[in-house]
DNA sequence: TGGTTGTTAACAAGCTCTGCGAATAAGGTC
DNA sequence: GACCTTATTCGCAGAGCTTGTTAACAACCA
């Protein structure tokens, strides 16, 4: 995700409009590698802003998703997770904790997928990977 | 997932009872590689069997994935779906139609992730990878 | 400043899945 | 085969997450 001033502009570019409410999340977000649910970041926000809701909080997730400014990740452990770091990584979930951590697999190695899903004429556009397992701090 | 026989002597050598109903639900699974939802299956254990409830095809998909017959896969992509195949293998998601394919990934090739997840001081149980894209049939 | 139009907040509802309890039926025993 | 014990089923209510709707509101432009 690009820095909040230069959503700030791409927002505008785009012909949408740069509230309050979009200006707090784009704050929350930036650098945030917690992996947070909209849920949890409604509750930093409520902290901040009383008036906010959990629909714009869904409703502002969607259009940076849709810029592909953030990823939605779904980690089959509950809600959906937002990532605003788009560059090409995976996931390691600590299934007792719960939390996820950012690993980068070596992309050549996950490139020669593609000969194999060539023979089911796959067009490939994206590769996710989670790992599961326990994290350092709960073993 | 074995065979609605051998799952037959699996359950009452746990003491669980077999029914007209899990029995169905053995048959609709044993070989099914479509990756159905609880809900796909619902819809075609009621043709057969108009009483069954939703609730007993939940219960009985938990009671299958509790015994290792059969795995829950989180496609990121709406609900929930189950899988009697319980061999090492990963799934293509076609993003149009929201078909899932198996697809059997080099073992050896994920397998050095490890030493990578290492570094987090993650213990691994297990990896999953979604490869999205779009199908022979949707492109 | 005023008008236009995108945004917000609040509420309701959709969807998937689970908890609960009474009625039912499987499987063992006599 | 009848009976008893106990697992199972069913139906419903409800939790948890997310989205649709709409009137009031506010950002932006002229």
């Amino acid at each position: 995700m690009r820095s909040p001033t230069e959503l700030t502009a791409a927002f505008r570019h785009r012909g949408l409009r740069i509230t309050p409410q979009r200006e707090l999340l784009f704050r929350l977000l930036d650098g945030n590698d917690a992996h947070p649910t909209a849920d949890d970041l409604y509750a930093v926000a409520v902290a901040e802003m009383p008036s906010i809701s959990l629909r714009t909080v869904y409703q502002t997730l969607h259009d940076l998703q849709a810029m592909g400014e953030i990823h939605a990740v779904d980690l089959g452990a509950g809600p959906i997770r937002f990532d605003p770091n788009v560059e090409d990584h995976h996931h390691l979930v600590c299934e007792v904790c719960g939390r996820a951590e950012d690993v980068h697999l070596d992309a050549g190695r996950l490139a020669s997928t593609e000969p194999v899903v060539g023979d089911h004429g796959f067009e490939v556009s994206a590769v996710e990977v989670i790992v599961r397992g326990r994290c350092a701090a709960c073993r």
